[in-house]
DNA sequence: ATAGGGTTAG
């Protein structure tokens, strides 16, 4: 067959469908000697290039390292072919290989390298490719300068761009938009804006980068604006541009915007591709329209990694949980977002070790955690006090598996700050290069928690004298830290500052704290007429924490007052039944205290079980008061009896003042050490090592009793205890602890 | 014979 001359001749401009075909033409060619015949390997390898699904760059490389003296054209087609590929900077290895063979470059060889230097963020390699193009071709085309100014904004070099625009003799269309679009992106909208109202030729793209503009600074409003003006000014949308709107849509979870987006597409008829597909199901998503995301998802011939993700978003969004992990398993390829949205999700809905677990199998599979990743898994750390697991992850950091930057940071000194472990949190803070204004917030409300409310208060001066404006969550953080030591002068001090240094209105927590604040410090009188003269609402916070410090300081008739208040608010919680009930048993009011038991009844409001929880070697170990189900049941119990044999030796009195219900006093002392937060430290007793702090969590806060028999226990076992609960630590050492009025 | 600009997840 070879040796016909005429098919030999007709070889070359056959042109291949697969890498097979490719192949075997290359083959006969080489046989057949027509690869030495420019003309004809040029064609080969324009075809080869711009034929295969997927390319193949280095097939095309190989084949053109055989071709003896390309020319420009090939040249400029394989410098092409790598800035398009993901080899960028191969291109510029070609470029210098072209200039030393002698072969003179034209000005779409430039076109290629700008692209190629701005895709790979080259500036080095980018200016002297300019400084050479400038030389060779001083009459400059829009065409390459264009894309000149594109990989200057992709530099980030908004002057050397604009400068290259102005250059240009007979600016386009599309110089126009290069600009406005680079501007937009780069968050210069004032400057976009007035390219956009200066250009005398506008287009969908012009409009289009504007809103992408807008809607990427979180202006999604002003985008939407743009939109509807674009509309009345008769241009046409693209699908480009409903991807845009429709992002923005999402952004605002405007659904009934987003569902009048979607009839506009079908009644345009714009085409819908799968990009727009998965704008559509991420905007149903992010609306909360989950049916709808559904819908569209079926609508999907191949259905693509993005369209998966969104769904998952969508179905954790609605809390769904188990729907988007049934959805996550189905799925034949994932990513790391995939993972990241299910972790996330197992977070928002408190499944903190689904979350963990996932985490394993993400390390598992080969994938590279990443920022978000690490974040999310260090804020379920925080909340489960489990600092092993915080530790690995801040291992992970260290390894260099993520890129460090603020955000990680403050993630991590939050997870210890929470998980008790103040020295390794501020060795963190301390070792961190830039910190924002949320960097210094988890310390200083970590401090608070942690029971050092003086150097909480220290680390707030020193924030502002570094020039860091407090925002309103960092006045929550320092209000939190003077409640939670007690600071009344410092406390009144900084609730005034910051509406007269910096102009921020207090919120209805910041109210909280300061009341809060006032109740501990016994001015009750004070606190009331706060709540009763502030200009917003109290809620079910404040009238607790005002019945809290009524009970402690006696004032029965502002106690019924805050409980009157607080039952209209909160007809179904039972602790505050539980806090009236005990507030007339402390005054000996035995019939109003049947009364509140009565009601309860009456309302069928039951008394839920305070629980603790215990992280032992990455598992989660509950424990309900008298709930016999955990595992090592036996083993608990019966260090709960040394614990009490040895808690009297060294003369502890139980304090059973507290317990309201009628039991004689033995039962009593033996309901005291049925409580939650003693079989879990029990339990911690038993299975941790010695060298490692306690560290339990509670759902309740911490009574009495608990409270003096720990710092008992602290100094027998000579073991830090850590216990967290709903609203403050507990840091037991050396029998004491580090907040010591308990409640 | 080759060409420049606008989009997307957590």
């Amino acid at each position: 067959m070879l040796s016909s001359p005429t098919l030999s001749k007709l070889l070359p401009w056959l042109t291949p469908s697969s890498l097979k075909q490719s192949t075997q033409l290359h083959a006969l060619m080489v046989v057949s000697g027509s690869l030495l015949s420019p003309p004809a390997t040029t064609h080969l390898f324009k075809s080869i290039v711009d034929s295969l699904q997927p390319p193949n760059l280095s097939y095309a490389l190989q084949l053109f390292a055989q071709i003896p003296s390309p020319c420009t054209f090939l040249w400029n087609t394989v410098i092409r072919a790598c800035s398009r590929n993901g080899a960028p900077r191969e291109s510029i290895r070609l470029y210098d290989q072209m200039h030393r063979r002698g072969i003179a470059p034209d000005s779409y060889t430039f076109q290629f390298l700008f692209k190629s230097c701005g895709v790979s963020s080259s500036a080095f390699e980018g200016r002297m490719v300019h400084g050479l193009f400038v030389k060779l071709f001083p009459e400059s085309d829009a065409y390459a300068v264009s894309s000149l100014i594109h990989m200057y904004m992709e530099l980030g070099r908004v002057g050397d761009a604009r400068r290259a625009f102005q250059r240009i003799s007979r600016r386009d269309v599309v110089s126009w938009t290069t600009m406005i679009s680079g501007m937009a992106k780069l968050g210069f909208l004032n400057d976009a804006r007035k390219l956009f109202d200066e250009t005398p030729v506008r287009n969908v793209v012009s409009w289009t980068s504007l809103i992408a503009g807008y809607a990427q600074a979180d202006r999604a409003e002003e985008a939407i604006e743009l939109f509807t003006k674009m509309l009345s000014d008769n241009v046409k949308a693209d699908t480009v541009t409903v991807v845009v709107v429709l992002s923005a849509c999402a952004q605002l979870k405007d659904l009934e915007l987003g569902k009048w987006i979607h009839s506009f597409i079908q009644k345009e008829g714009i085409i819908i591709n799968n990009n727009l597909v998965v704008a559509l199901i991420d905007m149903y998503s992010k609306c909360g329209d989950v049916n709808c995301a559904q819908e569209c998802f079926d609508s999907m011939g191949r259905k693509v990694l993005q369209a998966w993700n969104a769904m998952i978003d969508g179905y954790c969004k609605i809390g769904d949980i188990d729907r988007a992990r049934s959805l996550f398993d189905q799925m034949g390829v994932c990513d790391v977002i995939s993972f990241n949205s299910m972790i996330t999700g197992y977070i928002h809905t408190g499944r903190l070790k689904d979350a963990l677990l996932l985490f394993a199998k993400l390390r598992e599979s080969g994938l590279r955690p990443d920022n978000f990743t690490i974040v999310g898994l260090l804020t379920a750390c925080a909340s489960l006090g489990a600092l092993d697991q915080g530790k690995a992850l801040h291992a992970c950091i260290e390894e260099k598996l993520v890129q460090w930057d603020v955000y990680l940071g403050t993630a991590l000194v939050d997870m210890y700050m929470k998980c008790g472990n103040t020295e390794q949190a501020m060795l963190v803070f301390q070792r961190m290069e830039e910190r924002d204004v949320r960097t210094w917030g988890a310390t200083i409300a970590g401090l608070a928690l942690n029971g050092m409310g003086k150097l909480a208060l220290e680390y707030f001066d020193l924030m502002k004298k570094e020039g860091i404006r407090p925002n309103s969550v960092a006045y929550l953080s320092v209000l939190t830290a003077c409640s939670h030591s007690g600071l009344l002068k410092e406390g009144r001090s900084y609730f005034e500052e910051m509406r007269s240094l910096y102009k921020l209105e207090p919120e209805i927590e910041h109210y909280g704290c300061i009341i809060d604040l006032l109740g501990r410090s016994g001015h009750l009188k004070e606190a009331i007429g706060l709540i009763e003269t502030m200009p917003v609402e109290p809620n079910a916070v404040i009238w607790a924490s005002m019945l809290s410090a009524c009970r402690v300081y006696k004032d029965m008739e502002l106690a019924e007052k805050a409980a009157e208040n607080l039952l209209k608010l909160e007809p179904n919680e039972d602790a505050v039944y539980v806090q009236l009930y005990n507030i007339y048993v402390d005054s000996r009011r035995w019939a109003d205290a049947s009364k509140i038991r009565k009601l309860m009844e009456e309302r069928g409001v039951r008394k839920t079980a305070g629980y603790s929880s215990i992280t032992v070697a990455g598992q989660v170990h509950k424990f309900v008061a008298g709930d016999q189900s955990h595992l090592q049941i036996t083993e608990v119990q019966k260090m709960l009896n040394e614990i009490a044999k040895r808690l009297k030796l060294a003369g502890y009195l139980p304090i059973i003042q507290q317990i309201s219900v009628d039991l004689d006093d033995e039962e009593k002392e033996q309901a005291l050490f049925a409580h939650s937060e003693k079989m879990a430290i029990a339990y911690g007793l038993i299975s941790l090592p010695p060298n490692l702090p306690i560290h339990v969590i509670k759902n309740l806060r911490v009574c009495e009793d608990c409270h003096s028999a720990i710092k008992l226990i602290s100094k027998i076992w000579n073991r830090e205890i850590v216990v967290r609960d709903r609203s403050r630590f507990h840091h037991f050492r050396d029998g004491r602890c580090s907040c010591n009025d308990f409640w």
